[in-house]
DNA sequence: GCTTAATATACCTTGACACGTAGATACGGA
DNA sequence: TCCGTATCTACGTGTCAAGGTATATTAAGC
């Protein structure tokens, strides 16, 4: 599991790290909100932790974890130099992400220049 | 093969993607550039290409491989709410950064202010 | 048309990893 | 001390994808 793009690649641990990026959580609040096996939390969590991209602090039984910014920062390094080359794309860009998110609130016609 | 994170977790793929931002390339440039076997190479970029990461026009013989910007972008939407939490602990990511490209130019005690 | 160059595909093997089940460990309360 | 809760770990299993080797396809040039 070397790499930060590798952990990042499973679909359970992008939930996990997208759950707490409002605020740390206890591993049965993972548990439950996200309906997923404890053991199953647990092992992600390890990889999560052993990776660098949580960080737990024993509270009582529980365990509380929360997010540390480095490893999330490596992607986004690595795609910098790509978002320079598609600032030639912006229409194209914005077109796609609005068909992803349709609670995009600029309208079209009067949207700002870059 | 389903979502944009498992494309990049190959880091094969992340060095042709990487190699593509400049200009597009035929398979043999590729080949050439990466030291990959050509069936490594052109499985590669099947991947790719079905994803929508590239696309190719024939010329001759040759393709001619190029980016296609928007699943990476769909890899920087993912980021950006981290990217609003992370914006409190600027400094550990700066000294991350830093320890990752020592060509850094900022003088640490006279960088900007954010 | 035949040969060579450029690229794509098929097949096989191997290794990694995600999951489920079960059991282990640690802590707190009655 | 005994029990329940919270979390972690071990083990066995199945799947899937990456790599290597060989072969197929397609186009050019003579």
């Amino acid at each position: 599991m070397e790499s930060v793009f590798a952990i990042i690649a499973e679909p359970n641990r992008r939930a996990i790290l997208s759950l707490l990026v409002s605020s740390q959580q206890s591993v049965g609040e993972i548990e439950r909100r996200l309906r997923m096996p404890q053991p199953t939390v647990s092992k992600h969590l390890r990889v999560l932790r052993e990776a660098g991209f949580v960080e737990s602090t024993v509270d009582a039984q529980r365990r509380l974890y929360r997010l540390k910014p480095e490893p999330l920062q490596e992607v986004a390094a690595w795609l910098a130099p790509f978002r320079r080359f598609w600032s030639a794309h912006v229409d194209a860009l914005e077109r796609h992400l609005d068909r992803m998110d349709p609670s995009s609130p600029a309208k079209r016609k009067t949207r700002k220049r870059r």
